[in-house]
DNA sequence: TTGAATATAAACCGATCGGTTTACCTTGTC
DNA sequence: GACAAGGTAAACCGATCGGTTTATATTCAA
């Protein structure tokens, strides 16, 4: 009945802050009292804090993943094109006041282990992006898609770092130049 | 006298800890069990918890730059060979059983604010690699070393992000061949 | 209208957090 | 032999951690 429910309430309030502050820093209690909920309930829906990071990266990963896609496509109506809109639609996120980085890059910052279900989550997402491009690739009939997916994705990550770490809020427009000569030469 | 100091072995064993479990999830018990030395001795030594992060960093920044730059400059003898080089110094890093990512990176993820202090030493940080890197292209008479230098740069950003979230343990390899390009056409 | 489901606030749990204090014990120097 | 510096272990501090329990209120369907 509610526009929210309390689950979907839960898991958004638990997204902003886990990306704005981190998932160790940010505390169940925090996020209770920002979704306005209370935490018998937070514990009814979920077992664990656990649980709730692992559902909120499975959000995120929706939620990216659509966004930037959507963009990516608005801004270039082929395969080809897409190729490279693909740095525009970066370009966009790196400007936003609330961007922190990409949260799985994140993640596995804070979950180190190459086992660990949210490090797991966040290299699936990683292969998501990169099928994408691939797919991209494909359908611009070049020849080897899986190499330019892996070159323009490892390019991706480069201009998200150096947006974060470094604050250089334009890298997407130096890597969609660089990415340029990878495609032309595809 | 001892072969290190209190302070040192502090620090040494927090560097350890903070890279191995993230800077939140390690409490200052735990290092001070892991270095043999009292929590008064810890609080002689820094005023604050923070404040042995930020001493952490500066030795990280310390101890990885001279590792890189001589496994770079032991493998290749010429400026021009080091562009490349330093690649291959990552693609061993890479190997290492214990790797878990550019530390700076990890401590940009947790400590997001610009304007904080860890967040500024990591810049601090990449802007002294990049610098490196600037400098030999600068002795390779190349026209735009700054440019190439940036270039080359987020190809290390890159494959340090894909060799630690998606585990592509080859992703230096791959971007050694795309540097190739940027360094041939400068 | 009754009962089951789901919500709430708040007390409570043991453990750990960063940090301080106390009291004692080495050590090297004058 | 005295003394200060710097070390130790451990008790202690208030706050917060993730998580449970209790007692009560709201909602909705049979």
């Amino acid at each position: 009945m509610p526009a929210l429910s309390k689950r979907e309430l839960i898991v958004s309030n638990a997204l902003k802050l886990f990306y704005r502050e981190g998932f160790n820093a940010t505390g169940v209690e925090r996020i209770i009292k920002e979704a306005g909920v209370s935490k018998k309930t937070l514990y009814n829906h979920f077992r664990s804090k656990d649980e709730l990071v692992l559902a909120t990266l499975r959000k995120r990963d929706e939620l990216f993943r659509n966004n930037i896609i959507r963009e990516t496509e608005r801004l270039g109506s082929t395969p080809q094109e897409r190729l490279l809109t693909l740095f525009d639609a970066h370009h966009q996120w790196f400007q936003d006041k609330e961007f922190s980085g990409c949260m799985f890059i994140n993640a596995s910052a804070e979950f180190s282990a190459q086992d660990d279900p949210c490090h797991i989550i966040s290299a699936e997402h990683k292969r998501l992006m990169r099928d994408y491009i691939r797919d991209q690739a494909e359908l611009s009939g070049i020849k080897d898609p899986v190499l330019l997916a892996s070159q323009l994705n490892l390019l991706l990550e480069g201009a998200i770092v150096d947006a974060h770490v470094s604050g250089n809020k334009n890298s997407a427009l130096m890597a969609k130049e660089m990415a340029r000569v990878f495609v032309e030469r595809s």
